[in-house]
DNA sequence: TGTACATCAGTGAACGCGCGTTCACTGATGTAC
DNA sequence: TGTACATCAGTGAACGCGCGTTCACTGATGTAC
């Protein structure tokens, strides 16, 4: 019967995502390195070879978290975009930055997954390129749709790009940046290195005795230069 | 005799830095949690045991790879400063950042060490702050020979600091900035950060398929854009 | 609708491994008289 | 200079632990006739 072949897959699906649940809380409190199959197993009550059933390996359920993180980040990046109106260029790259300052503090494991050290002896599989790419994606739309509107215009006196750049700005440009400038598309990249950047340091404790205040103000005003350089202006 | 003694501690300051050699390769292939007292003690022919008589424990070791991690870097920052004119402001901004991205590039997992993920259950001991430190005093060393020879100025137009960095900007100006701005000490932290979240996120894997050129060319482009935007001027 | 068979989930024992740390010990190296 | 003693380096066995993965198995759930 088909209804009760798809309520056996629900229990399955659901058990799934429990196991990733369980082992994302273990890396919370472990770290990378400490996520066992053996613990997770402990603690939903199982034997730890009836995991072998759900994930074939530990480096698969790796994988797994690790997708499931960069999705994390890619959805709440595309909300926080789309919760603002289209023609507000610079709120939306304001929404987009601290929506995943955000998610990281929520998530700091998750995060630290992703935008860590790699795991060493760990290679990712292509599977997880596609979920890492969505942050981009909404970062490239708004330059794109603010260029369009006429809204982009990079601070003069800047460093042009070096002419090697040329070869790797063209699959970008093709793949995101619609008709950007080499100068800009890699501006952007620095944009949005410098926005990651400081959520690293704030996450990885290179702020501690350092900003202390108001980390959140501090953010701002880094994602404030940052659409500063890029000459990003809101609509009006 | 005085001799004998100081022989006898030769050999024992010898076999510390050997161990921390022999870890320091570990690290490098397993990552942080690689790293294990009997791997070393396997490789140096001793039995596991031994190395207590050197290094109280696992976390011990630990501490010492990330002091001494932390003073090559400081090493290597002042150094590439010491190599320029001192009038030469720009010159020495680039030398350092270029140093730090050399480094890391030299020594991949003693970064990773300091700039990843932090060691879940492992707290970083206060030993670790002096060494942590000298990166930052070169940096800032840099900016305050700037300005007080008139070379410093602020590009005009970037957001200022929230009111609440004041807070933080004084112990860092009693500190290191002597007479620079809040302004400028947000800026500076913020260009410190750039620079090695561009160093992460090229050590770590970010700019797979997005930068593939010419890497280097586009780490000057970005510590020459964060120049810039000191407003930071070689002598002429 | 009822029965025979196939699929799947979960068990429990085992393999072989590595780890940090402690402890009582043997020798060698240094020190004091 | 020679001897008695103290310090130190390194040994080897052991404790108690956790890990990933495999394998033959029992029952339960689903499928086909």
């Amino acid at each position: 019967m088909n209804a009760s072949r798809t309520a056996r897959e629900r229990v399955r699906a659901e058990l799934i995502s429990e196991i990733k649940e369980v082992a994302r809380r273990q890396l919370a409190i472990e770290g990378t390195s400490g996520l066992s199959l053996r613990a997770v197993a402990r603690e939903l009550g199982m034997v730890s070879s009836a995991i072998y059933r759900y994930f074939p390996s530990r480096d698969e359920l790796l994988t797994a978290l690790i997708i499931e993180a960069f999705n994390a980040v890619g959805a709440a990046v595309e909300e926080a975009d789309a919760a603002c109106p289209r023609d507000r260029h610079l709120d939306r790259w304001m929404a987009v930055c601290r929506s995943i300052r955000t998610w990281a503090l929520a998530h700091p494991s998750e995060y630290a997954l992703i935008h860590g050290s790699p795991v060493p002896g760990y290679v990712a599989p292509q599977d997880t390129a596609v979920a890492a790419a969505r942050d981009g994606i909404v970062f490239a739309a708004i330059l794109r749709d603010a260029d369009e509107a006429g809204r982009l215009s990079p601070l003069p006196g800047l460093p042009p790009a070096p002419e090697s750049f040329a070869a790797d700005a063209g699959p970008l440009r093709e793949a995101l940046f619609s008709t950007l400038s080499d100068d800009l598309i890699l501006r952007a990249l620095e944009s949005w290195t410098a926005i990651y950047g400081s959520v690293s340091f704030e996450l990885f404790g290179m702020y501690k005795n350092v900003i202390e205040q108001d980390r959140a103000a501090a953010f701002d005003h880094t994602a404030a230069t940052q659409a500063h350089l890029l000459g990003l202006t809101a609509a009006g």
